[in-house]
RNA sequence: GGUCGCAUAGCUCAGUUGGUUAGAGCGCACGGUUCACAUCCGUGAGGUCCUAGGUUCGAGUCCUAGUGCGACCACCA
């Protein structure tokens, strides 16, 4: 308690052990019961979870904090609050974590086998699985550990079956050979969503397709050999090998007199017919468009509307394989490209080409290029599970804030399409379905438990289907599945709904948008009733933050050198609601200034606020009403303001303007003038010397319980956000009097605003002086006055309040302002520095041979341009009948008041100004 | 192609239902060894609130159009 503060904040003695304590005490842990027994409100957030080999990023530095100031807030509140921490398996990132590691060592997942290799996984998650949870920790989020998850728990991989199992039996999960997106380098299928679309400088090739028997026409081109030929268009045209038909749209006059006449596919010599649909769209390309329905999903369909095989002539790596003529098997898609434009150019069957950007989709995790493949996958039906979903937004019973979020989310909704759910992978949930080989059987069995023999047949030749599910398939179920589901558990009782989701909004459709439909489905309620949606991290030029563009900054490095709080300060108040934080990884120093500066600043206020009460206890502000002075009253009264705009912001998730507003409390009122004013009382002696020295002691009693009681509060309003360095000051302040105090602000009562402290004419007084502080500092800096000279200035006009405010804060403002005497007088002689004040007051500095006159009256002149500026607008204004008609009454009175104030500052003005020129 | 968002100080952004003389942080300039803090203190410069119309007594704020960015969605091969 009695060690010196050192004057730097020194975060790293005070931060780690901190935590310990609060962590042991079990601060951050819930408590089912007190909800159950209906004494505390739940206030509930599950983290998104990340992936569980990753390590800290800033997009999770943000994001985390967020929920933690969310968590704090409401825990001070009285909530019985539960912040469910967890890690997901993330079946495709880790697998290719572990493959890769596997590589170095000259080995292939097959090499292992698939048992080893997923027992190798686990070893890797086991070993680095709770490096990202303790990053969590050291930027002082207060999760409860007690209740860490992981996807692959078991626990949660029984609400996977279940949830497989009843889909499967509602209807809502099927199997079939459908064209899905396909990584060539991870092996496995992929969501719509997990397939990025990039711009792509690519080409367009015109191919000339011959005619296989002669045709009627003269109009139709024709190779040197004769043949009638018809220009297809394609961007990848080594799928030609694939054709089964060239379609027109069967309006386009061009073409329609050849639908059904047949070519012969260049190359292969295969005969394809030209077909009619109405898909084709005449203006692009040359209007006839080849038709590869094992390579593309519209072609898959149009291909099933007239009745087209499929020929898939490519292997899993996206190789060529024995479909293709001989000369073009084994290669790789993008070499067979230009062996196939080679060939065909040779045979003049090539016509052109274009160069065309078009969006070409990559794979999420390893950014290969996506190539679509007829192949037997899982599905979900979404749209009745949509349909729910949508109305829940609607109706209002999920928000998104920022609203804009809710029409994104309801656009995806209303146009959703089915989730393909099957990974050919080895690392994730394996999907709950086996196949009877026996012989003439086949059947298949979905179940909640493994099955030992076929319900069918009896036979026990069962046969587990080899997929994994999409690790976004366990992660839907995330706000229930960490509490217990499908058992029905207390914390599921107790915990569900969540009350508030944070995430980024660039996994809105991945995650929170399935996670309501999953939440409707098998819990009859939404998941979550508000979703905050953040921004992403970016650098100093707008891009994502990336490993690969090496331009990101590590949160652990900030925390190292700059502290948790500084880090929290900086992104909580850098990052308005819903938009994205831009941070310069080049310059840490600049980037992580504000936190960084208004840390220390807390630090050394709160540093001298404590060597100046010392260690004795204070009395409580009730016990010295009496004596408060019109400065205490004032930062009382500034305080619940404080509270109140602070609070205010919090509930309307407007985290950024909450921090900003107790920062402004903290450094522009309390620090830079509260301080400043009981300075002078805390020194007992010197003002006793003076003569009362009761009097001194009973000011010196009502600073000190203001004092703390201030101190007290704003700490209170800086715990959500910079939880390390209030409790470390809060905890150092004397008792009060007849007060316990809770044993730490982790779980000390959040503040209320105290109408009866609100003291608007302690705010005016206060507020004219430093005005006329301000005022007098500024004439100083105008005139190039010497900071050490002493000042002497004079008041006219000087109204009541401004007056009690100087009489009370004398020396306060010979201190601040470094003035001498201040002389009420009505009138003025000689040079000297003039002001208008706003209270009312004239401020007049003598400066006889240092201030000339031209110069005043230039200033003045300057002055007086710029307030009968002001003074005209407003009195058209009020001349204006319809104005004084239709505008709210205050707004007039306020008119009113200004132009009279104005009115009356112009007049003076212009005395002076007439009396200087005299 | 569709939808949405953004455009305010050198930079990053606030500005909540239209209503005092449009704000903050950083940066910049000038001045400061006042016994909490130079990660500080003081003072200051810097804005036709993208453009053009409109609604209104009143527009940074609402409407329309345009320009420029950005994001998301989408089956133009």
């Amino acid at each position: 308690m009695s060690e010196p503060l050192s004057p730097q904040y020194n975060h790293q003695s005070i931060e780690a052990p901190l935590y310990r304590e609060w962590e042991e005490r079990g601060y951050f842990r819930a408590d089912a019961g007190r909800v159950l027994r209906g004494e505390r409100e739940p206030y509930v957030i599950v983290i998104p979870p990340p992936n569980v080999t990753s390590v800290l990023h800033m997009g999770h530095g943000l994001n985390n904090t967020l929920q933690d100031v969310l968590i704090r807030w409401r825990r001070m509140q009285g909530r019985e609050t539960l912040w469910l921490p967890g890690t997901d398996h993330a079946g495709i990132a880790t697998q290719n974590v572990v493959e890769r590691l596997l590589a170095q060592e000259g080995k292939t997942r097959h090499d292992l086998g698939r048992e080893a290799f997923v027992e190798r996984v686990w070893e890797f998650v086991r070993q680095t699985g709770s490096t990202i949870l303790d990053q969590i920790r050291a930027i002082g989020c207060s999760c409860d550990w007690s209740r860490t998850r992981f996807t692959l728990d078991p626990e949660l991989s029984r609400a996977v079956r279940e949830v497989f199992v009843r889909l499967y039996e509602k209807g809502l999960i099927y199997r079939g050979n459908y064209i899905i997106n396909w990584c060539p380098r991870c092996l496995t299928a992929l969501s719509d969503e997990e397939a990025e679309p990039e711009e792509t400088q690519g080409k367009l090739y015109y191919l000339r397709y011959p005619f296989a028997s002669a045709v009627q026409g003269d109009d139709l081109p024709r190779l040197p050999d004769g043949r009638a030929y018809l220009v297809v268009a394609t961007t990848r045209p080594e799928t030609m090998l694939g054709d089964v038909a060239v379609a027109v749209n069967p309006e386009d006059e061009r073409y329609r007199r050849l639908i059904g006449a047949e070519l012969e596919l260049p190359l292969t010599g295969r005969r394809i017919p030209i077909v009619g649909d109405a898909f084709v769209d005449p203006e692009f390309g040359t209007g006839a468009v080849k038709v590869t329905p094992a390579h593309d999903p519209n072609d898959f369909e149009l291909a099933r509307r007239h009745d087209l095989p499929a020929i898939d002539i490519m292997t899993p790596q996206a190789t060529l394989n024995e479909n293709a003529p001989p000369a073009f098997q084994g290669l790789d898609r993008f070499e067979a490209r230009e062996r196939v434009i080679q060939a065909l150019r040779g045979q003049e069957l090539l016509e052109r080409i274009e160069d065309h950007t078009h969006a070409v989709p990559h794979c999420y995790r390893c950014d290969t290029i996506i190539e679509p493949r007829l192949s037997e996958q899982w599905f979900v039906r979404m749209r009745p599970l949509a349909e729910p979903a949508l109305a829940a937004s609607r109706e209002g019973r999920v928000r998104f804030t920022p609203e804009r979020w809710t029409r994104v989310y309801e656009h995806w909704l209303e146009n959703i399409r089915d989730w393909c759910i099957s990974r050919q992978l080895w690392w994730g949930h394996r999907i709950p379905v086996w196949y009877c080989r026996a012989e003439g059987c086949g059947e298949t069995i979905v179940a909640r438990e493994d099955p030992t023999h076929c319900p069918k047949c009896g036979g026990t030749a069962l046969e587990q289907d080899p997929d994994v599910l999409d690790t976004w398939f366990s992660s839907w179920l995330w706000p229930f599945s960490t509490l217990g589901w499908p058992e029905e558990t207390d914390d599921l009782r107790a915990f569900y709904p969540n009350q508030t989701l944070v995430s980024a909004y660039d996994i809105l459709f991945f995650w929170i948008a399935r996670m309501i439909m999953a939440g409707l489905e098998f819990r009859g309620e939404v998941p979550f009733r508000d979703v905050f949606v953040t921004g992403l991290v970016r650098d100093h030029l707008g891009r994502k933050m990336s490993k690969s563009l090496g331009n990101g900054i590590d949160p652990l490095e900030v925390v190292r050198r700059y502290g948790a709080d500084a880090l929290r300060y900086t992104v909580v108040a850098g990052a308005a609601a819903g938009t994205d934080l831009f941070l310069n990884y080049e310059n840490l120093d600049e980037s992580f200034a504000p936190g960084r500066y208004f840390a220390n600043k807390i630090w050394n206020a709160g540093r001298f606020a404590l060597m100046n009460l010392g260690e004795g206890p204070v009395r409580a502000v009730e016990e010295v009403a009496d004596s408060l002075e019109l400065a205490d009253r004032w930062i009382l009264s500034r305080l619940s303001a404080a509270v109140r705009e602070t609070t205010e912001h919090l509930e309307n998730f407007r985290l950024n303007e909450a921090a900003l507003a107790v920062r402004h409390f903290f450094w522009d009122e309390l620090a830079d003038w509260y301080l400043e004013l009981v300075k002078p009382r805390f020194r007992v002696e010197e003002a006793a010397s003076g003569g009362d020295a009761e009097r001194a002691v009973r000011s010196r009693e009502a600073a000190a319980a203001t004092l703390v009681e201030v101190l007290d509060g704003v700490f209170r309003l800086l715990h959500p956000v910079m939880p390390f360095i209030s409790e470390a000051l809060w905890r150092r302040l004397p008792r009060v009097e007849g007060r316990e105090r809770e044993p730490s602000l982790v779980v000390a009562r959040w503040p209320e605003p105290q109408p009866a402290r609100e003291d608007a004419t302690a705010e005016a007084a206060i507020g004219a002086l430093i005005e006329l502080v301000e005022t007098t500092r500024s004439l100083r800096s105008e005139y190039r006055i010497p900071p050490a000279q002493e000042l002497e200035i004079r008041l006219l006009h000087a109204p009541e309040l401004l007056r009690m405010a100087v009489d009370a804060e004398a020396r306060s403002i010979r201190r601040l302002a470094r003035v001498s005497t201040i002389v009420y007088a009505d009138r003025i002689e000689g040079a000297g520095a003039h002001a208008v004040l706003r209270s009312g007051a004239e401020l007049f500095i003598p400066l006889a041979g240092i201030v000339d006159v031209a110069r005043e009256k230039q200033r003045l002149e300057e002055e007086l341009e710029r307030l009968s500026g002001h003074l005209r607008a407003t009195e058209s204004r009020l001349a204006n009948e319809q104005f004084v008609s239709r505008a709210p009454a205050e707004v007039v009175a306020r008119e009113r008041e200004k132009a009279a104030s104005l009115r009356d500052q112009c007049e003076r003005l212009r005395r002076k100004l007439e009396s200087l020129t005299a």
